[in-house]
DNA sequence: CCATATTACTAAACCGATTTATGTTTCGTC
DNA sequence: GACGAAACATAAATCGGTTTAGTAATATGG
């Protein structure tokens, strides 16, 4: 004679249960289950009147519930190194529609750049079971991402990806985007090419570098060292290194940057030198995020969508999870274009002021 | 004679368990999770040993099933309208921080001004069972939100908010930073003063309107209703509405604007019409987003912390929650302040080109 | 008409933790 | 040496679901 269920204080009201459902439906828990996962042979008019009582109830099923006993999270992590970097939202909010879409929720880990941070996000990730975790930092950050790698969850890279098991890597195809900005500056008659690269150390910027050099060099042009810079992927990495160029005796006529935030630092140093664009020198940046268009001249840049992107990263994940949907690819191509706009023209006779 | 634990069919591996942890310390499972949990009752030397076993086998333990029983999910849903508003990701970074140091983990939901959005990521944020909501969309939307209300999960808002037992508000103190922008105007000799607002079915944009009206009248200025223009907070409306001043017969000599984004639209604008900012105008913005440092002129701006937004929100929350750590206020103030940069200078004699 | 197959349920085990009730061991104390 | 307290073990209930094994009802077939 032992009361089962005997929780409630009788003052706290208990949440709503799955056999609360069951009750108003006058059916087991394991039907009003079946119904919600839509197993097929559960009978019409019953699936009916459950999905009636859920209605009538207001039901909401427990997820966390439902995660531990199924062991899947529907949980995916998404690294990334700086949300208030313009590039990281737009591919936030590409990750956020595929995700909705295929109802997985995101966890986000803004690292900063600081390994500390990184470890404490994975460990956040771990702890929720993560199914899957997106690495869009453009670094590999090897010794961190261990504990990941040992407990076997999948994981996307970009560019470069630690070879493991279920690790794939989203291979973006910076020279054809780049290719095709050389050669537009080609077409213009540009032959003084110079470059602002990213922060070197990071694999994406060291291809995108030398995608710029092979397709100058595709053109007979070779860009001498003294405008080749690196800045660092921000906008203030982008005016330092303008400013640095500018000081230079001769000036190229283009000059190509690794991302906008650097293009946009540039511009920015070049309308304070009093050099208009593209009349004076031209620019070209890679991403296109959204402010690009929105700067002054419109910039003219390479197009990596960050749909395509978020959208392949969750694509690569899934598959590492449900075999079924798709080949497991290792690799998955990111495909770029380039966008002309306004920050493009034709080069001047005279490279510069004085000589 | 029943095995009563016989999963794993051999071949998969298990996950580790607490009850691995308590085997290879050689203690209960209870011992163990009291150790976790910090029980103080637990012997220090014991506990030793327990947190060596989690650390030897590297453990974590698994969330979903504490948050099953426990009933606390340490999830907090973060609701903002568009996460490639420059804003909201700063926001986000605040937001992130202070749910690191409470061990809390964020569910982001990007509404992007759809009613339809809106209610997916509520759904997903009950689903999760998240232990309270920030809106942070600058608005009500009331119906949507019943659903959180009727579920008392604890909400907080900026500016407005439902009336409800466990709702608590942000009041931003507007006046006091705008107040200041205007002060700062007419030291500088301003008297007429043009205002972009955001979009006027919002009540943050009415009181930010509303503060720069009192705060002009105070000055015994009162601005034309052809100065007051409205815009909708993005760069584009800040253009267009600058656009639609600039065909105005007189302009004013200094013009505020609702938000950052408005007021880089505008400067924008101002550069292609051929107008020195701030010799022939000076431009105050409001929020002071990373940005606005690197514009150019560099913005004149009121500061609205996206750090101490975030922390009262987060704040806010907790004390519904954890009432002991804070007595729980229902309404958070947030303080501005102008930050004076370059886009503010003295007014031009004569107003207009040609007469 | 009875045996067997199929269908649509229900009951119960289980996921991995927390927490409580009960039992045991080890101390310190008188 | 007996007693009570403290600290731990053991076992079981619980959270809210999923899933498997079993069962009752109906259909099919010989």
């Amino acid at each position: 004679m032992i009361k089962k269920r005997s929780r409630q204080k009788s003052t706290e009201k208990k949440r709503l249960d799955i056999r609360d459902v069951a009750r108003h439906a006058r059916v087991s828990i394991a039907t009003v289950s079946r119904t919600i996962n839509k197993v097929p042979t559960v009978d019409k008019e019953l699936a009916k009147r459950v999905w009636k009582a859920i209605e009538e109830l207001n039901y909401f099923p427990n997820t966390q519930a439902r995660a531990l006993v199924s062991g899947r999270s529907r949980l995916f992590g998404l690294l990334i190194s700086e949300i208030t970097n313009p590039f990281f939202p737009e591919l936030i909010q590409g990750f956020e529609d595929v995700a909705i879409e295929h109802n997985y929720e995101i966890l986000i880990g803004s690292t900063n750049y600081d390994p500390q941070r990184m470890e404490i996000c994975i460990r956040r990730m771990i702890e929720r079971k993560v199914e899957g975790v997106a690495v869009m930092t453009f670094g590999i950050e090897e010794p961190l991402l261990d504990e990941l790698v040992s407990r076997n969850i999948p994981m996307v890279f970009v560019d470069a990806a630690p070879p493991s098991e279920n690790v794939s890597t989203l291979v973006v195809d910076y020279h054809h985007g780049i290719r095709e900005g050389v050669q537009h500056l080609a077409a213009l008659g540009h032959r003084k090419l110079g470059f602002i690269s990213g922060p070197m150390h990071q694999r994406s910027c060291q291809l995108r570098r030398s995608a710029f050099l092979s397709s100058a060099e595709e053109i007979g042009v070779h860009p001498p060292d003294v405008w080749m810079l690196e800045g660092n992927h921000t906008l203030e990495g982008g005016m330092k290194a303008m400013e640095l160029l500018l000081q230079q005796k001769e000036l190229p006529t283009a000059v190509m940057c690794s991302n906008d935030m650097t293009a946009i630092g540039a511009l920015r140093v070049l309308a304070k030198a009093g050099l208009r664009v593209p009349e004076d020198i031209s620019v070209i940046g890679f991403d296109d995020i959204h402010l690009a268009e929105f700067v002054y001249p419109p910039l003219t840049t390479v197009r990596m969508s960050r749909n395509d992107l978020a959208r392949a990263a969750f694509s690569a994940l899934r598959s590492h999870i449900e075999p079924v949907h798709a080949h497991t690819k290792k690799i998955w191509p990111v495909p770029t274009r380039l966008t002309v706009r306004q920050s493009t023209g034709y080069p001047r006779k005279n490279a510069r002021k004085g000589r």
